[in-house]
DNA sequence: CAAAATTTGATAATGATTCTCAATAAAAAT
DNA sequence: ATTTTTATTGAGAATCATTATCAAATTTTG
């Protein structure tokens, strides 16, 4: 078992809930993909690799995930909650081209550290945060499609 | 006529269209919240104070601010969008309690200047971001309700 | 004022997400 | 290992914010 089952794991016991054969499903899949997904994209790929989980399951347990400290939501489009793992990955901040759709991901270098000082300063305790630029990218500004 | 509704006028007049008694009270109903609103909040507002504007048209108006550059869809709280208007405003970034759904505001201070050079980098025209923090307020910890 | 073009309101439709509940699986107890 | 308890699942119904439709009403133009 890897470290995020691992994690999960503990999380589900300290709730008492169960590591079950769907949950190892999900969480495998989650972590298959190292950029956005939606609910959907993750739907697909379950299903063309095993047999059906149900869709409901899904959006049951992404929120399990993301209180895991596993999953961020971290960002809105076309109507969609998309969602990134963040296990050992770099913290960043995302570039979202409005006229093709592309996400761009940058690191997100000062900026951590100016916000945990504001946070700081109101008393505010940090969960996790989000920054989303949009914008047109380049590809998009010099014509191409 | 204020400014904004300038602004907005010229806006229409550039794409043929109009501006309607309809459209002047919500422009006129958005400016008079100074933070956070949802579309509900808003329709609650025009309703009480005038006659009946639909949610329609609502919904169909405010985009029409967004593109004019006088409305920001700042964020998504409780599964609504969220909009906040933007004229003569200083670019903030919300802290938002997930206990108690607070929005708190603050000034975008050195942040604004770090992202304009990650975008200038990567060669990427900002129209506009977002930057939302989740967590937990000092009010909700010291257990506060 | 009449004609052309856009807008509006009411309501139906859409689509993502959540809820329900009977059937199933996992863990605990025996 | 079998039973008992408790949590989970899948399927589909229900919700609810947002969009689309369309005939009636406004606005602008000639």
């Amino acid at each position: 078992m890897d470290d995020q089952a691992k994690v999960f794991e503990n999380f589900l016991k300290k709730r008492s809930l169960k590591l079950t054969r769907t949950r190892r499903l999900i969480l495998e899949a989650v972590f298959r993909n190292h950029d956005h997904f939606d609910v959907d994209t993750l739907y697909d790929q379950i299903k063309t690799r095993h047999q059906n989980v149900s869709r409901a399951t899904i959006y049951r347990t992404l929120p399990l995930l993301v209180q895991a400290g596993l999953l961020k939501q971290s960002l809105r489009c076309q109507d969609k909650d998309h969602y990134e793992h963040i296990y050992g990955h770099e913290r960043h901040l995302h570039f979202l081209c409005t006229r093709c759709g592309n996400i761009i991901e940058i690191e997100s270098g000062g900026i951590e550290k100016i916000i945990r000082v504001m946070a700081e300063e109101k008393d505010f305790k940090i969960m996790e945060y989000n920054i989303v630029m949009r914008g047109i990218c380049a590809n998009c500004r010099t014509g191409g499609e």
